[in-house]
DNA sequence: AGTTTGTTCTATAAATAATATAACAGAACA
DNA sequence: TGTTCTGTTATATTATTTATAGAACAAACT
């Protein structure tokens, strides 16, 4: 999987990466029971750091989409039962979607948005 | 409008404030016109830093919620013009839906999330 | 035996966030 | 006119976060 990283983001590396993974994962570019690179790899391919691909990987980890083999590395492996789900969805989409409505952004089009970005991931 | 900060959370305290401000234009707490309370007052009884409010306002302001008037203060106005907002709203679902996506939350349970969310903001 | 894995430790530099104190010009008001 | 309030700016300090670096560890594979 190629990843990207926009060093000019003000997003930090290691958030870039992991949402990077996540989009990875919905969109069956990683699939579970996949291999990531080791941390040392892909700081390599990249050009940052190990510690900060490490964090990354220590982000993904606790938030449940891969777990560490010690002979194989980070392997994707989704935990889907996590109830903080939907209402951590919930606080993220209100602020979003305020901005869009102060924006006269309608929400037919935001669920044209959803369905477009949905398309991508799946499609269920 | 009530304003409640979150000492635990891991958001900047003047990013909660900017977002609890657009989420109270877009549920009309706040309108158009409306004036907000100087940066001294809402420190004040927020029980934070001056500086840390005038941050969020200069963020509303850059982003285009609110204009300053020297004699009233921060007052709420609204700029719809934006263009970079859709594609702004597409970078930030993508992940927010990746996420949704990995723990199999379904389309359509997404969809009904925004009409509920959508409808506290107006309804359109 | 040697390599690779994630992990841990210590350390440093830069950037960000929050606080504090002070001062300024413009406007409102008595 | 003098006082007060407005956002704004400047300087400074502290704490936290981010990214880097080098070193070392046990476990597992070749």
């Amino acid at each position: 999987m190629l990843i990207e990283i926009d060093f000019n983001s003000d997003q930090a590396l290691y958030i870039q990466l992991r949402n990077r993974i996540i989009m990875g994962i919905a969109s069956n570019e990683l699939q579970e029971g996949d291999v990531l690179p080791s941390v040392r790899q892909l700081a390599e391919s990249i050009g940052i750091n190990m510690h900060t691909v490490n964090k990354a990987y220590s982000v993904l980890k606790q938030e449940g989409f891969v777990k560490v083999d010690r002979r194989r590395g980070a392997v994707i492996a989704i935990d889907a039962a996590r109830l903080e789900n939907l209402e951590e969805m919930r606080g993220e989409l209100k602020v979003i979607l305020a901005k869009a409505s102060c924006r006269n952004i309608s929400r037919q089009e935001v669920h044209a948005l959803i369905d477009e970005i949905y398309e991508g991931y799946g499609g269920v």
